[in-house]
RNA sequence: GGGCAGGUAGCGAAGUGGUUAAACGCAACAGACUGUAAAUCUGUCGGCCUACGGCCUUCGGAGGUUCGAAUCCUUCCCUGCCCA
């Protein structure tokens, strides 16, 4: 039933950032295939963020292999801190989420996820299931099983205390509630981000103090998100969401910097081990074109999450749009009451809402950024008086068809 | 309760009475170039106007001092640290 242990170990480190103990998970394994039995394997879930991105799908998919390899995936979905929110100073605008919100982005989520996920050996359970049973007591005496000298162990907590930063009390409650978790799905492995690892590990001390076999932690490397310096997440608007459609996500994975090519095809993708190694001596020889290789890359993503249809139409797209310059086929359209004597220039792009500002649309032409059927508007005082469509272009990106009536 | 340090444009961060609509970095946007929405270079990155100029609104909120304030004062709100 389950691939041998050496087998699912190569599988496993792939594109890991660590295994905390590895022996310990090569032992589980052992020990699964002995008894016939799927190893529960944890993550914890972001109810708040119900848009998924290639950075979500770096530990997904590490959560899919494992389910390949015969496992359980056990996802938790935190709503109990989502329903009493986070103060904390980090994101003052996260709301405090109704059940009914919760449940609702808890569907979503595991509709999203499944997306990668097998629904086959799959649990979700939402942690206020147990977390909203404990009474103060038992917060208090879970609080007793842990130490501040060892919460200070976490590098984001050492810092912030050297420096005489803030750090709440609930802060220190957190990772006991994460780990609280673990103990009641029994979870052999939990998966995170690098950033989770302090929390994971807390996991395996509790787990211990209830005397069970404390679980194994694996995280996965925080994917960088498409401006190449931050990491990927939705506020910062560099992500490539995993629903998007074909031609965003083809032209998105375009805009990475060269230099992240191959980590997106270690992080994101399901192409083989030798392909990657092919992929980074292509890339560090210099005889190819880098961009024929992230081609390569949005085209792997597209079939990934679309299918491979989508992907080369995607890529025609891509190639007739901003390598031919021609228009795309799918441009928007929009009615819009043209009275005599016509718009001017930049009264449309305001009407049109293809841009914000009147300055906005002034800078845009000026700088030669905006094309009426293809031909550059040279002046700010422009009218257009047409009776007929025509597409209105601003920038390379946004076009829009505009159909006088 | 007392003392102190802060709250500046999407973010980070200068500026501490007058060429300050506010340096700089990042992100974003446009153009050139190309290998693509990469890299590089250039430009833009409060709003409005009958624009190489003019007007209006911004530096936590509200008042005030001043010819003039993001910069000084008062007060309020918020954040952090220290002492108790």
């Amino acid at each position: 039933m389950f691939p041998p242990v050496n087998e699912q170990m190569d599988e496993i480190r792939r594109g890991a950032e660590e295994i905390i103990p590895e022996e310990d998970l090569a032992k589980k394994i052992e020990k699964s295939i002995k008894d016939n039995k799927p190893l529960n394997i944890k993550l914890g879930c972001d109810p708040s963020r119900p848009d998924l991105h290639l950075g979500h799908s770096v530990v997904l998919r590490k959560l899919r292999q494992f389910q390949d390899l015969g496992h359980k995936a056990i996802l938790i979905i935190g709503d109990f801190t989502g329903m009493i929110g986070d103060p904390s100073g980090r994101s003052k605008t996260r709301p405090t989420l109704t059940i009914e919100k919760t449940r609702e982005y808890g569907e979503s989520y595991y509709e999203q996820a499944t997306r990668i996920l097998s629904t086959e050996n799959i649990r979700m359970v939402y942690n206020s299931e147990w977390l909203n049973e404990m009474t103060f007591a038992d917060v208090i005496k879970l609080a007793g099983k842990y130490t501040v000298a060892r919460m200070l162990e976490r590098d984001d907590f050492l810092k912030r205390y050297k420096e005489g930063a803030a750090i709440g009390i609930h802060e220190f409650l957190y990772p006991l509630a994460q780990a609280m978790d673990s103990v009641a799905i029994e979870s052999d492995v939990e998966l995170g981000g690098t950033d989770q690892k302090f929390n994971l590990l807390v996991g395996r001390d509790i787990q211990r103090e209830f005397d069970m076999e404390p679980q194994v932690i694996l995280t996965v490397p925080l994917l960088t998100g498409t401006d190449g310096v931050e990491k990927m997440s939705k506020s910062l608007n560099n992500y490539i969401g995993i629903t998007e459609t074909p031609k965003e996500i083809y032209g998105k994975t375009l805009s990475i910097p060269d230099k992240l090519i191959y980590t997106y095809f270690l992080l994101t993708t399901d192409v083989s081990l030798e392909r990657l190694d092919e992929i980074k001596s292509i890339l560090e020889d210099g005889t190819t074109n880098p961009r024929d290789v992230k081609r390569e890359l949005a085209r792997t993503l597209v079939r990934m999450y679309h299918d491979e249809d989508a992907a080369r139409q995607a890529e025609a797209e891509f190639d007739r749009v901003f390598i031919k310059k021609d228009i795309p086929d799918d441009i928007p359209e929009m009615t819009l009451e043209m009275r005599n004597g016509g718009l001017g220039i930049v009264d449309l792009m305001i009407q049109t809402s293809l841009v914000s500002s009147k300055n906005e649309a002034r800078r845009l032409i000026q700088q030669g950024g905006v094309k009426v059927d293809n031909e550059k508007v040279g002046d700010i005082n422009d009218r257009i008086n047409k009776d007929k469509a025509f597409i209105l272009q601003v920038g390379k990106r946004k076009f829009l068809k505009i159909v006088p009536k």
